[in-house]
DNA sequence: GCAGTAAATGTTATCGGTATCAAGATACCG
DNA sequence: CGGTATCTTGATACCGATAACATTTACTGC
């Protein structure tokens, strides 16, 4: 800058002004600079200025990272979230530092300017841990009653009850729920399941599965069968495990959905395309990703941001 | 640090090389001035030392991310690319800064000390204009003659000769291709696969098909069907299109695979689980996302680094 | 006792921008 | 014509770290 000064035949300072189009600049004299600046390939140097003005205009978003056949949140589904909050910051003139749980360490994440954690973790460990950071901080996933810190997630209890009162509406009577609730959201769609249903007394049977997969799906339903346990619907917290248990059920001589409804979540594309098309709730992550954004956008500017959650809905389809 | 400086009574520099374990400092002192830094919450600025350093550890990708339905690479599977590229980054004490074509203008990617690009763009147009930034640099991708630089792609080319192979081990004949050959590792799909028929004389079909669903691979078949085209092999370049050319096909009530052999590419999890189980080529993404860092870290460091192609390998299951 | 060496710490300059305040030029007012 | 407001530019300091070189201290061997 000092160079592009000097070949301009001003100061630093004017420099500067005239590449943030600063009103105080005489417009001629910008123009000059500018033209100077493209000419010779100029760029800023953004650390400079981040030290400068104390603000790195980015927000770390870290995810959590196992390689695992686990739910992770590198799993298709919740990238999408990821869409969204890029999209948002972007427009925002903000960059996404991407980090896992144990590259959290790395050095850049300091130099955020807010924080957006994806998936709370199992004990709220996670959120303990970043909170010591002293950045503003959105998290993503379920909200807990002790929540200290902005929460957005969609509504996993409401996503729970709108299939509970699907099957109540079928006249199901005897539902089984298949999913690991030691997850926070699962957790809340169990309950939100078992209130609802409670409402007509109907208790459910919990198949704990840990493992988010076509097969355990399947594995899930054959397990029931062998117990001799009855059962006209299924809640599969996640759409491979309901396309397994779909697909056990066909297995095991019974018609879905004339003698068991399934539904599942997430509504992934494939569900749609299946055979029969799958019966599921949708949560709109992509919206999800950008109301955490701007969440964290609202507590950087230092306004100030309240917990949401978002809103789901039953796609009815053939199962 | 001046003021952890103070408290220690000792120097700036003294705090900067006691918080960085340099050996130039007493052992003693350096405890004393690291469990200070601890009890007071000091945080080390990292644009400060960036400035400084001149350095960011920090490598910008840039993703292509369109709001469609089309390939992007935003999609599932590539991403697993990410996974591979921010395990091996985080392991050298590097951020991943993660953007998109758009925001790829955001001033924090002109920090970074390398980019990797993720899909070269339609006419390398995205090449061209992020190697203006004069940074180390490395592609996925397909690779091209021209290359000025580093490109690491998995070998379509032979991924469609693999499968051409064994269409003729099968003794096929008619064999179909369905996909949007515009995208260049596409386009080196249906090479590999036209030059290996031709040892035998055969050549395939193309059916173009610019979105990658069940949908479109259905559509694909019935459109073949209605126009009274033969065939007895489809080879999908991508698994979705190939559970959908299944599907039509079975409709039609021509069996797979004693009818008709269909080979999918990517080998997503799911295919294991279709009916009947899908084959397909498997592309080791991971592995490209840990090369490509590795890559690059090699650029920044000043070394050497080529383009390199990953093998593909057929996964044959029933169809 | 003293030169010589190694260990520990300090002084100063610097990375490349921007905020603050000061100042010169020009226009406008009564 | 002095005084004030506006526009444009500049000098200086500063953000918070580290590199290079300087200095002090302790210890060694003869």
């Amino acid at each position: 800058m000092a160079d592009l000064a000097q070949l301009a035949g001003v100061s630093k300072i004017t420099v500067s002004r005239a590449l943030g189009d600063s009103p105080l600049v005489n417009p001629e004299t910008r123009e000059r600079i500018q033209a100077l600046a493209r000419e010779h390939g100029y760029k800023l140097n953004i650390s400079a200025r981040n030290l400068r003005l104390r603000r790195s205009h980015t927000v770390a978003v870290i995810v959590e990272m196992k390689p695992s056949t686990d739910r992770t949140m590198f799993d298709p589904y919740p990238l999408v979230l990821l869409g969204g909050i890029s999209q948002e910051l972007t427009a925002a003139g903000y960059s996404v530092l991407l980090t896992t749980r144990q590259g959290a360490s790395a050095a850049a994440v300091q130099a955020a300017d807010g924080l957006i954690l994806l998936g709370q973790g199992a004990h709220q460990d996670a959120v303990r841990r970043f909170d010591k950071l002293n950045l503003p901080m959105v998290v993503w996933g379920a909200q807990s009653a002790s929540d200290a810190h902005v929460v957005v997630g969609s509504d996993n209890r409401l996503g729970g009850a709108v299939v509970a009162r699907h099957f109540i509406a079928l006249g199901r009577r005897r539902p089984v729920f298949i999913g690991n609730p030691s997850h926070p959201e699962i957790f809340e769609r169990l309950n939100g399941f078992i209130d609802a249903l409670a409402v007509r007394g109907i208790k459910p049977l919990l198949m704990r599965r840990d493992e988010f997969t076509v097969d355990s799906g399947m594995d899930a339903v054959r397990s029931l069968h062998e117990r001799k346990v009855g059962f006209d619907a299924i809640f599969a917290c996640n759409d491979l495990l309901a396309m397994g248990a779909i697909r056990a059920t066909l297995d095991l001589g019974r018609s879905v959905p004339a003698d068991v409804s399934v539904v599942g979540y997430d509504d992934m594309p494939l569900g749609a395309s299946f055979l029969p098309p799958l019966s599921s709730v949708r949560q709109d992550w992509q919206e999800g990703g950008m109301l955490l954004a701007r969440k964290v956008l609202a507590l950087i500017e230092g306004e100030p941001a309240s917990s949401e959650c978002l809103p789901v809905s039953l796609i009815v389809r053939s199962t």
